[in-house]
DNA sequence: AAGTGGTCTAGACCACTTC
DNA sequence: AAGTGGTCTAGACCACTTG
């Protein structure tokens, strides 16, 4: 009997499923497959493939989990036109950076304010400290060409960090590579609570919007490590330069 | 041998692994397995419960997908402590009446406008329509006791719709009543703009803003039936009186 | 009756973590 | 070495849809 197919390689290597499901979402983004269409079978696609069903079935619930199809008993896999195009989906990852450059503009940030202070007793709760602990505390702005279009403020244990590796780094990059290099931790999700609000007269200042009535979109969120444990809490204030976009399971 | 256990069990039925799902779900919500606490092993829970691990490893791929839990290789299943707590997540269903009375106020609507217009091309686009095509306008306001907590203005096709049904039915009802009852469609899916915005003066007017500076949260959302065919377009907007949270996977 | 996706069992091997 | 979750195969039967 033939041998059975490499299982288990690592997952930064060549998943069958992931492979499949990589191509599939391809082709739904070239537009192989939109309109009212629907996928080959699922029999049908582990023969062309030459892998089982179970593999098959694994990639379609990555495709499924994110939105571009449903799979009906009965009917088939059926693809979802709309899916494949969006942009800036907030249950995704989202790095201002890119989403900046994606509209066309040239990123930076400025205003940069990095400062160690004493927890609260709200933060502590929400970062599993003792009221009265160290946090690193950066604030700053991005700006999309000459225009700003975001504040944000993060907040972090400092007991987490290497102090020599941090004194080393540059503060102005990205907090993530900030966890990442210094602390070696990585987020895998957050909890994020969405607010609509004007922003205080310090956030407007800071986005140009003192005098207009703009209304900013705000993100209230913890990043917690696959551990589970959290790590980062952020506020962010977006103006209507991004569109974020989500897709909803109504389970 | 022993025969298998009965596979393929109706959805609404006994399906193992979504017993094993709610099970583990409860079991959270209680606070059985909360701080930084981790669930039994798949063999162990497979044993326990008298089934696979396929069984067992589905229901957590539920939990996972739902950010109750992480599954870490070499460790086990961590338990996130802060996501079964979690109320009114958009990556979920949301019932405005739900959602008004777990904040100890009694729900009703009113300002109900119902109309038959044209599409024009934009949302002709967006429900799969040609431009000038019939649809059904609806628009309301939902209060939480006497107090404007959100604005609503639903659009569906007229042609999907049984009219002596439609004509039969209590309009103030939920829209989802409607498509169910009038039209036989279920949603199964949204995609969702999200916007921070001042509304305008009627919108605020309707809630009881003007004058105020409060900034609206405003779902711009098409949704879909499990055939990902479009149905209904709304744009809602809310007050600050509901506190939206969403779990994201950064993947 | 035939074809579709949905669920389940059983068994195997892999990669990662801890001791 | 032992234990964890991750991936894969193979095979079975079920429920739903269509002709």
């Amino acid at each position: 009997m033939k041998k059975h197919m490499d299982p288990g390689t690592p997952l930064g290597g060549k998943r069958i499923s992931a492979q499949v499901a990589a191509r599939l979402i391809e082709a739904l983004r070239q537009g192989r497959y939109t309109g009212h269409d629907r996928l080959p079978s699922e029999v049908e696609l582990a023969a062309d493939l030459g892998v089982s069903r179970t593999v098959v079935r694994d990639a379609l619930s990555e495709l499924e989990r994110e939105g571009f199809i449903e799979r009906v008993r009965g009917i088939g896999t059926v693809v979802n036109r709309d899916v494949a195009a969006l942009e800036n989906r907030v249950d995704h990852k989202l790095e201002f950076y890119s989403m900046i450059r994606a509209k066309g503009c040239e990123p930076h940030s400025d205003h940069l304010e990095v400062t160690k202070e004493a927890a609260d007793q709200k933060l502590a709760a929400s970062l599993c400290l003792q009221p009265g602990d160290t946090v690193l505390h950066i604030r700053r702005r991005v700006l999309a060409d000459e225009i700003p279009v975001l504040y944000s403020s993060d907040v972090m244990p400092l007991a987490l960090f290497d102090q020599e590796k941090l004194a080393k780094m540059d503060l102005s990059c990205p907090v993530f590579d900030l966890l990442e290099h210094a602390a070696g931790q990585q987020t895998v999700a957050t909890v994020a609570h969405i607010h609509a609000v004007n922003g205080g007269g310090q956030v407007r200042q800071m986005l140009g919007l003192n005098g207009g009535d703009q209304a900013l979109l705000m993100l209230d969120e913890v990043f917690y490590t696959r551990l589970c444990c959290p790590i980062l809490h952020c506020h962010t204030y977006y103006t209507d330069f991004f569109d974020f976009s989500i897709v909803r399971k109504l389970m």
